[in-house]
DNA sequence: ATTATCTATAGATCTATAGATAATGC
DNA sequence: ATTATCTATAGATCTATAGATAATGC
């Protein structure tokens, strides 16, 4: 697995890259989940960064550079909430309920950061693009996981292989769903409640069969 | 409910400025479908649409309304697909599998227009975002609706208004994501699997209570 | 001496409009 | 005479880089 190492610089120092680019998406994410990533400039990364304009562009080739660390860096982040709540000890219906649980408390958190990802994943080019969606795979194979052991655990009704999968990416959806309608949802439902009827109505189809 | 015609024009003939937006709109899904609404410049639209970019700005005043109309536009087209199959004469679950199907469908053959709408949304400004996600809800509606009708058939298990709304919703992002998860979904799914399990897993709720 | 950083700006681009011209209808 | 349309461009803006300067480590 190739790290953001493979965006190119000038500067030698190896921690000092990875100390400066954590200063660019971190002023970068709250500019661009503030004004978007086409109204945000250049000059307004570097400022937010605190390091000139010339200095930015030691350090990333291009804009979409700056966009692409910021997607790796959501996800990773998303990622980390997610696996925590897979060393849970309970079992069966319960330890599925907890890392829904746990996954949708992280799209509540971060929900202006996964929008940020449906919103401009596409302006980035194929290789970045193709990078980001692997990671969202990466999230959607761990409910695969997790959905698998249910299974196997035999208190549940049987479920093919490909109706696991396209549940797993349900969950993924669902939880993403909060951030994209929040709009309408957070009118009606406390995120509380939205994780208690969803976790019902995903959980429906084990129980039916 | 207000239409299209807030945009101000200085053309008097209101047959000519529906017909000429219309061809605007027509010109731009295609460009902000194919490089996105900010990499396409007015100046494409106006030459695609077979006009100047003078006469342009006589229909717009500016290239967010342009965005807005398309908006507008895939809306229409969309809810047209799904209310026809509201006509149908079947009930019950049955029903409820058409109209599902029917809107699935819909967003099968509209993909990259849903798509746009996800992506560019945020870029309307307050008063034309407030009516696309007007007509979001609209659609959702369509599903509250077909799902009170079902529990009303007492033929099911009684569910909480609360809990209808949000398979309403669950069912509209459903489709969605056979739009924003094609890149996965459609190496390992038909759209006519894909609908089948869906409705499955949809259904579930309702037979499980 | 080498590495990191900054200032200043070239060069490209794009939206929106002013002013001129063509088409239409009385 | 009025309405629709076009050409030409003002004015604003933004990315990315060249060349100069400051900091660092031997």
């Amino acid at each position: 697995m190739k790290n953001p190492g493979d965006i190119p610089t000038q500067i030698k120092d190896r921690e000092l890259v990875d100390q400066r680019r954590m200063q660019i998406v971190d002023a970068a994410v709250g500019l661009f989940v503030d004004k978007g990533f086409h109204r945000t400039t250049t000059r307004e990364i570097a400022a937010a960064a605190g390091i000139s304009i010339g200095l930015l562009y030691e350090y990333v080739t291009s804009k979409e550079d700056v966009l692409y660390l910021v997607c790796e860096a959501i996800h990773k982040e998303v990622e980390k909430g997610v696996s925590e709540a897979l060393q849970s000890k309970t079992q069966g219906y319960q330890k599925l309920a907890e890392i829904i649980r746990e996954y949708f408390l992280v799209c509540h958190r971060m929900s202006d950061h996964i929008l940020l990802i449906y919103q401009e994943t596409r302006t980035l080019s194929s290789p970045w693009r193709r990078r980001v969606l692997e990671n969202e795979l990466r999230i959607t194979e761990i409910f695969v996981k997790a959905l698998e052991e249910l299974v196997k655990s035999n208190q549940i009704s049987n479920l093919s292989p490909r109706m696991i999968n396209l549940i797993a990416h349900n969950i993924a959806v669902l939880g993403h769903m909060w951030t994209f309608r929040r709009w309408s949802l957070s009118h009606q439902y406390s995120i509380e409640e939205y994780t208690k009827l969803q976790t019902e109505f995903i959980l429906a189809k084990f129980k039916a069969g």
